[in-house]
DNA sequence: CCAAAAGTGTTGCCGGTACACCCATGG
DNA sequence: CCATGGGTGTACCGGCAACACTTTTGG
């Protein structure tokens, strides 16, 4: 099962499948499957990712393994979760069908209790912004740090002083600039700026 | 699969079996089994553990989960990882057979790149040691804070400094004082102290 | 009297947080 | 001319690391 976050309008969302089969047929869920003959764990959660969203070169890590999810089902359940910016996600699945993302802050029950994945989900990615550059996996290659400051706020779920957040990122090296600047709207250009690294580099 | 710490002798050490049956015969692994009907997985995970150890009540969190150790291995392994203090141990393994523990410093290699899984779970537990209460599980009830202080140069690797250390876990609401004090040996009598919670607290 | 361990304060540095104003542009 | 968003500096506070000497006791 996988967890797919991706920050649309300001806000955390999360991509789930309507269930066209019983058990918990109509209900929402996390998308998932099974593990194919000679298939790798993080191999089938790149599988199952690049089926939803159409990426495959973004964050993506094992989270926990669950067992006795929902009642009757004695099975264990490996997640992993993963980080994609929806810009990105258009390039090929835009013919298809694209699967519905649901804000965090306005889900109800899902199917299975996958409602405890997905805070547990949440957590480990509120956790990992902190010392991580994870969120390189949310925003394009080149961004405006208002842009990067947003998609922290959406996660977080609180406001951050611009001064502060720039000092952080710029200082320890999380980011640099690219020298280029964009000109958007009604105000003066911006710099633009770069992720150091797409590893999970740890400060 | 158990990954099982503890620290003796102001080393940390792991709990190994010899294999007895193929594949890999003779060679030291971390201790396993398979799930049984009905079981959870923390639960044969616990089960495992009083096996080796005779022990229940301690730190037993899950660690990761594994797939493909070994060459023609192609099953998943869920790992859990446990802290348990020796003296406890004795209290039920007494005269049953020891399983024996190794320095972890010392070792080889071992069975189906368990060195693999033995490395992660050192690096969790020297994080969580940073940040939570985990060493209540690798000390009596009642201790004082030098023996305390080894536990923690045991698993870090490092000296740390004597009044720096106090500090943190007095100051911090680790550790709170009992007011009994200990006699042992040709020095002062040294002040008790017990931890203030056994969850795995997060500061 | 000596070895062994317990106990105790101060200082400097750094990272985190709080806080307010000016500037360039497009409409 | 005004609305929008970009950009910038300072002051305080708390945690963290470095650092050395005195006390008690058993042998």
């Amino acid at each position: 099962m996988v967890v797919i976050f991706t920050v649309e309008q300001d806000g955390l969302s999360v991509l789930l499948i309507e269930r066209a089969a019983p058990p918990c047929r109509g209900q929402w869920a996390l998308p998932g499957g099974l593990l194919r003959p000679g298939e790798s764990l993080q191999g089938a959660a790149g599988r199952k990712l690049a089926d939803e969203t159409g990426v495959s070169d973004v964050f993506l890590e094992q989270l926990y393994t669950f067992d006795r999810l929902g009642e009757g089902q004695a099975d264990t359940v490996v997640t992993y979760f993963a980080l994609v910016d929806i810009a990105r996600t258009r390039l090929r699945a835009e013919l298809e069908w694209q699967p519905p993302r649901h804000r965090v802050r306005e889900l109800e029950r899902l199917a299975f209790e996958n409602e405890r994945i997905l805070a547990y989900a949440q957590e480990r990615l509120r956790n990992k912004l902190e010392y991580t550059n994870v969120a390189y996996s949310l925003l394009p290659r080149r961004f405006t740090l208002t842009r990067m400051q947003r998609v922290y706020e959406a996660i977080l779920g609180e406001t951050l002083d611009k001064r502060n957040f720039r000092r952080r990122v710029v200082g320890l090296g999380i980011v640099r600039e690219t020298g280029q600047t964009e000109k958007t709207g009604a105000h003066r250009p911006a710099m633009l700026y770069e992720f150091t690294s797409r590893e999970p580099m740890i400060l």
